[in-house]
DNA sequence: TTGTACGCGTTATCAC
DNA sequence: GTGATAACGCGTACAA
């Protein structure tokens, strides 16, 4: 804040009223009259006076923020996420504070602070930590959180997510309708919830097939984005060769491999199918367009933000799961 | 603000202090004895208590956090940035509050109260509108500003972009010494001062090759993305044939033209070369990789920040242009 | 070293 | 319909 912040009282002095005139005019119009709070409005104006909401949250404890924590900003499925919950807030006339944790536990928790400091009036968050150990306290303070693809059994949160379980059973099933009996898997850390439950939806459509755990290789991403996939498999390919079907626990990292499998040479979407996640929309236009789970983005953000709103402390939680759709590309053609 | 907050009281009375002890741990932890430093630290984990921002921005009037707004957040050129100003924010242990303005005015200053509403530290800004009306008197009120991309010739304001003259002309050479005689530029609104400036760089390019200013026709684009991108092709697809050099304002304008061409069937990089600005990361791997005039995205973000913090009220403004480079990919194949 | 009192800008309550 | 004033939670002199 400038030192010379024009304030209520200046205002006021510029119109020639006290400072509950003025206050007046900003927050029940109704009550002053015409004339004056033409005074006002002028005086606002000439000054370009500017409520604080510091001292309105203050004073009121009217919160007009609401913080949403992302796994990471340059993710297209994270922005179009927030995006949905821009729109349904503006209705309400709320503003987004955005974070990007970079599924980096201490970022996390540092924008959990700085947005309870600021006075939000809820946060929507997408956890790095399945175990919701940053959440307990906030919640038991009676903040009011929404939980974005994940949820905790033990804490009383409402969440809005997709069915990860059957969006990679699909998946998976797909890649084994194309005659292969072995999947590698490019996965993040579980204790990022989706991450495990991708991944207990892969077991399973190669168990419903038959396929015993072994016919599953898990190969650890260290960062979800697309250079986090290539380097996961630049590793993979030092000892592997040959046809194999991925699955990527998302497009980012589907993104990195792909790149990485033709730098290597002789990529090709017969012998080496690609299915990922999210169907962010430039997999739809790469060189060679990549299947995937497509979520329903933007309906994901407006629902938690809808949730966020309208759901207050006391009330029960709910949980909202969409249902997604396996789009298919060129990355997985038959052979 | 949840009706049960938990206070600096609350912590004074758990840890048996007095308030003016509490805070002074909080904000000069080497006046309290060790001893009792610790049984508040104690009270602090227990309640989980978190400082109010508003009142302790409302008495110190030190804010902790800057505001950036952006055309599009959709857009990773934009996301790139907005690293490199957090990465700088964090060294002073700021916080980024993020807005999108999708390139609407109204969208702009309604963050742009917000941001001062908050009592942000400063403002980076990308704007819309080349006047600088909504800046003007959020300057003479003292309140820190950057702009990204842009400046203003009559207001005291740092700015830190690239030489966007310099990269259309080497993008719309490039196009030239292909062979092409004539080039159809797709752009923004002229007041977007970006889009000024490149449609100036391109002509100006045009002219030292000896062509004329009907060399080059400009397409107008309703939204910088891949959509407006695609629109406004396919309107330009409806009238047009056969070969054309086409120079793009951004990467995302330059995929939607991409995706247009190939819908339309017969997309030839040699027939249609492509340059996009930017540089983005996605545009390297498509089915035809893009040329592009690449900015450093991280280093503009990162010298904004640095400008913001370390120039202050009454200081000489400074305005900073890298110098950006064209990478030529196969968009744009030679004869 | 610790406790007390005041002020930051706003809103709400109450007289006028 | 309008004006004075207390209160919100915290930081900081200054007094103890």
């Amino acid at each position: 804040m400038q030192s010379n912040r024009v304030t209520i009282v200046d205002v006021a002095r510029e119109a020639h009223v006290s400072v509950g005139t003025a206050s007046n005019v900003l927050n029940r119009p109704q009550v002053v009259a015409e004339s004056t709070r033409r005074k006002v409005e002028r005086a606002i104006d000439k000054l370009g006076f500017v409520p604080s909401r510091a001292a309105r949250l203050l004073r009121s404890g009217n919160p007009t923020c609401v913080g949403a924590i992302l796994l990471d900003i340059r993710n297209p499925f994270y922005t179009d996420v927030a995006r949905g919950i821009e729109e349904r807030l503006g209705q309400d006339t709320y503003s987004l504070l955005i974070g990007s944790s970079d599924s980096v536990r201490e970022r996390e928790s540092r924008y959990l602070k700085l947005f309870e400091a600021q006075g939000v009036a809820g946060i929507i968050a997408a956890t790095v930590d399945g175990s919701g150990k940053p959440y307990r306290q906030l919640i038991e303070r009676g903040l009011n959180v929404v939980l974005l693809e994940s949820s905790f059994e033990d804490l009383p949160v409402s969440s809005v997510r997709v069915n990860n379980t059957a969006g990679a059973q699909a998946a998976v099933r797909h890649l084994v309708e194309l005659g292969f009996d072995q999947v590698v898997m490019l996965n993040g850390p579980h204790r990022i919830r989706q991450c495990a439950e991708r991944l207990a939806g892969a077991r399973q459509a190669l168990a419903d097939h038959g396929l015993g755990p072994d016919s599953l290789t898990e190969v650890q991403v260290d960062q979800l984005n697309s250079m986090g996939g290539e380097q996961a498999a630049r590793r993979w390919l030092e000892n592997n060769r040959g046809p194999a079907a991925f699955f990527c626990v998302n497009d980012m990292v589907a993104i990195g491999l792909q790149r990485a499998l033709t730098y290597s040479g002789g990529y090709s979407p017969v012998c080496n199918p690609i299915v990922g996640f999210d169907d962010i929309g430039v997999v739809a236009d790469r060189a060679v367009p990549i299947t995937s789970v497509r979520q329903p983005t933007y309906e994901l953000g407006h629902r938690a933000a809808d949730l966020l709103l309208t759901t207050h402390a006391g009330q029960p939680t709910e949980h909202v799961t969409f249902v997604p759709e396996l789009v298919i590309r060129a990355s997985t053609l038959p052979r």
